[in-house]
DNA sequence: ACACTCATGTAAGCTGTTACATGATTAA
DNA sequence: TTAATCATGTAACAGCTTACATGAGTGT
């Protein structure tokens, strides 16, 4: 309800469900993604994992490595799934931070493609009322203007507009073909779904 | 240092630099902004003006209102004015939130140009590592790669492209026409400063 | 009478951070 | 030997959130 945390919580449920996992292994994960979202340090990551073994989200199994510390390989419940559904599909707050958002696609992928044209269309309606929001400031010289004011207004409004058009084009291209099925879903994404360039 | 908080705090003190306001003030006028950031609520609020109080970064006097409750009003310190300051010039950590050059984009207004250029610069240097990170990422189907995490990269790829564009843009603005004094400041800003159009 | 805005505050709690501790194995 | 990686954890604390409390004035 909130969307105040970082929702740590269920990118670790997220990774859980994708496979079984460690602490470690989810610390090491996240580290590759930290330009997404911020990854946490073990001090975070395994009293989280205890915090969810109580509330019965997950469980543990411990693993003697070979020649290795053992391993606590951490799975997800089926009451974790359910907690992990009720998060991704429940409305994200208009002024939620953007990673709100970002971690709903990253953890999409047990998202029905129905699911994700939803999501994708409201943060569209939000991101538009933000962009017009951004837009009456800048026409608006009444609040204390100053340069760095005006500056973030129109790196906000910038940002904006261009997040619409990515909305748009990826909406366009999600409904143009209709759903295929699971096998077919990792190969045709990721030879479709690509639009922007590197530098 | 850190980077990680919310920088709430330097957000009070820059708007008690502007002017002097009391906790409900900077309250209404936060609401206003709560789609660039996060706006907080009382509860966040007045502890935050007793810490800083304690701290000797701000003072306060109390206006008895007619007719009204009557305000604390809070102004800010020389050493204030010093903390703020040395925050603003502070080298933001690489994978900091986007929050936190916005913010320092909007308290800014105490800002040189030539500091502004370079903390555009360096957001530069960020955002395009940043870029060639999220499109190795997608070059690579090595990691779990599945429909939600190729959107979310193939997203922070396009709004990184578009930050990127945005910051060319204004960088070369800010060089073409050198330092103007404080009083024209204003003015010209709100005038060459605009590019990107609303809905 | 009731609710709403102005205006300030407290208290409990969650999340996450840093810094530290442990202990085994592997590479310089 | 020293350092680094693997792997887990604890403890102290910062920051913020929600929910609540208070109290005066204003409008319906």
């Amino acid at each position: 309800m909130t969307d105040r945390t970082s929702g740590l919580r269920y990118v670790v449920l997220g990774l859980l469900k994708q496979q079984p996992m460690s602490g470690y292994d989810i610390h090491c994960y996240l580290k590759q993604l930290r330009w997404l979202i911020s990854s946490p340090g073990g001090g975070s990551l395994y009293p989280l994992l205890h915090r969810l073994l109580r509330e019965d989200l997950v469980t543990v199994k411990v693993v003697p490595g070979i020649d290795r510390p053992p391993k606590k390989i951490y799975s997800i419940t089926v009451a974790g799934n359910e907690a992990l559904k009720t998060w991704i599909e429940e409305p994200i707050s208009p002024n939620a931070p953007l990673k709100a958002f970002v971690l709903r696609l990253l953890l999409a992928d047990s998202h029905s493609q129905a699911g994700l044209c939803a999501r994708l269309q409201q943060r569209r309606v939000q991101v538009a009322g933000h962009q017009s929001a951004l837009a009456d400031g800048l026409d608006t010289p009444a609040t204390g203007q100053n340069l760095g004011q005006e500056l973030a207004l129109d790196y906000g409004l910038a940002l904006a507009t261009a997040e619409l058009a990515w909305l748009d084009t990826k909406l366009k291209l999600l409904r143009d073909r209709p759903p295929f099925d699971e096998d077919e879903r990792r190969v045709r994404s990721t030879q479709r779904l690509r639009s922007t360039s590197a530098s």
